[in-house]
DNA sequence: ATCGTTTGCTGAATCGTTTCACCGCGCTGG
DNA sequence: CCAGCGCGGTGAAACGATTCAGCAAACGAT
């Protein structure tokens, strides 16, 4: 593998000419800087990002690790990350931790190695003892999805108390007195601020908390399982997912038991995917920000690494709303009219 | 930031030491080991992975090179690669080209620049002059769920032409006689292929191609909107579309202009991702081996960053199948006749 | 007592870049 | 004619880890 040094002898110049070259060439002659580059295109020089770095102290690549790279919901706020990074000309190595906290150990660890500029991360449990770490080593953390009461790092959350509340409203307008939760685990902030929200938000109903536990499709489908388990009678008439992959597992499970959506339960999902409007019973889903959540929490991190001294910590909240589809759009006391003896 | 020589100092011993502390641990006597262990602890001293890499001439971290990250086939796949290149102690960078070439270009250079052992990449066009200056410069290059004819360098793929024969022979068989095919662009092999396998599986019908642009849910509603405004007559009464989510967008779009899926119209898609059969109407649909293909393009990279010289390239490619479900499970003799006036 | 051998550690060279003090040259203004 | 100044370039010193020849001490065998 040919090196600067390489390159220098072919050219018939100084390793430092080269570098100039590379890195400010208006400080070089035109001739010289003609002879170099002919010697890099033919010697089929790569630079060495590591000798740069180690030189340079610090890399040019942020770390983003997050819960679940098969959720849809992750893969958008990475769009968001990735296109900030890259105008401010930066790198982003992608983590998943797949909700396994020794996972998220090995890659914060790996981060840290790498001398990242920043971590940005949506953490499993509420204070790792990795993340602190990293916090105490110098290196920005920007908390993603999640908001801190900690005031040494950044976090950028929606406020999914809020989210959970709209639900319950919603659904407690309807008509629904009976309301299930599904979502886990509860080690998760953002599912116990969920179900918290909604039994808020719906006012005199029932809140009973299924035993999903995870965040996928099997999840779901499970929830309706358990669901359908019940006498008729105690059934709750609507069912409110902790994500999107949760609320289309029990779509999918409602149906395949013969069940009509909403008329016979309704579903309110969380984080609005693409998926979700493309369900053929169209999901209700309370819908966050996606990318401009990685957007912000990127420009967080961006300004905590550039200027360390002058910045001070943010925690930025947004506000989700909800968007009602098909799949909770009925009232129930249009449906005990209408279709009175209906049911599975 | 405390680098090896602060660790030697406060525990009283050489650099030399302190390194064979962290890598050969056996050779050093108990009690210096100890003392080094607890200056690191104290000093909070994080390894320095760039001078690691340096010195060491290569990384320990592979490159993942992506048609689009929100395709949760890829991110199926990205998972097989991880966990192979976890058990062989090796790192993983997601890179999503999005479809984009300079995007890949990009990356690549990125990827080269990092030194990383080899990279995984599903490309966008035939034959980028990058790709071949990666094999060139002796980065090991695998191609990932797209096969080659070059023999320099492996490929693991899945074959298309066969995944399009089993959709349409299915079709045929059911009874379609005009069959439309979903996808584009049709610089990307794949989607080459599956149309071709299509019509060589689909024997005596007719295939129309729809001018879908892309592979997102936004693409496949469209095709099913301009397979709409043909005349009744002049319908095809299936679709093939190049993946799941086209088949998931125009399932939703036949669903929201009143079709009756699949007695008005069949749908097969291919990859079958879980949210293929978690639709509301279960999707038929090709399923390739995702986590296997990442898998198995793992194994023959690292096979080849381990022994560069006896190594010699392989062309691997799996099967698929067709995984039948309601989406196309009927015929269409049998709907002419349960169903005659039915229709949007 | 002497001569290997083993054990455990040291110190310096090395990887490829960037950066910076310094140098020679030609030009200009006084 | 000379001091001063840019301009273009040089060369060496970092950065932090790994590796390896070499050394000192301890030990065992004769």
């Amino acid at each position: 593998m040919v090196s600067i040094k390489e390159v220098a002898v072919r050219a018939g110049v100084s390793v430092g000419t080269v570098s100039n070259v590379l890195n400010r060439p208006d400080v070089v002659a035109d001739a010289t800087r003609r002879k170099v580059e002919g010697a890099i295109a033919d010697l089929g020089y790569v630079r060495n990002e590591s000798a740069r770095q180690l030189r340079a102290g610090r890399s040019r690549t942020i770390g983003l690790v997050v819960l679940d790279v098969a959720n849809p919901f992750f893969t958008d706020v990475a769009q968001g990350v990735e296109a900030t990074a890259e105008e401010a000309d930066a790198l982003v190595t992608l983590c998943n931790s797949g909700n396994d906290p020794a996972r998220q150990r090995r890659h914060l660890d790996m981060l840290a190695q790498q001398r990242v500029r920043g971590v940005l991360i949506t953490p499993i449990d509420t204070d790792d003892p990795a993340i602190r770490h990293l916090v105490d080593i110098g290196v920005p953390v920007v908390l993603l999805d999640r908001g801190t009461e900690d005031n040494d790092r950044c976090s950028v959350s929606v406020d999914d108390v809020h989210g959970g509340w709209l639900a319950g409203a919603h659904l407690a307008e309807r008509g629904h007195r009976h309301i299930a939760f599904a979502g886990g685990p509860f080690g998760i902030a953002q599912v116990r601020d969920r179900l918290q929200g909604l039994r808020a938000g719906a006012e005199g109903a029932t809140v009973t908390v299924l035993s999903a536990g995870g965040l996928g499709l099997a999840d779901g489908r499970r929830a309706v399982a358990e669901l359908l388990d019940r006498p008729a009678a105690e059934r709750p008439t609507a069912v409110f997912c902790a994500n999107d992959l949760i609320a289309l597992g029990a779509l999918q499970e409602a149906i395949a038991q013969g069940l009509h959506i909403p008329t016979d339960l309704a579903i309110v999902g969380y984080d609005d995917i693409d998926f979700a409007a493309a369900a053929a019973v169209p999901l209700s889903s309370v819908r966050q920000p996606r990318e401009q959540l990685g957007r912000a929490a990127t420009e967080l991190l961006l300004q905590e690494a550039d200027d360390p001294a002058g910045h001070h910590h943010r925690q930025v909240t947004f506000r989700p709303d909800l968007v009602v589809r098909t799949s909770s759009d009925q009232d129930v006391a249009a449906v005990a009219t209408d279709a009175s003896g209906r049911g599975a």
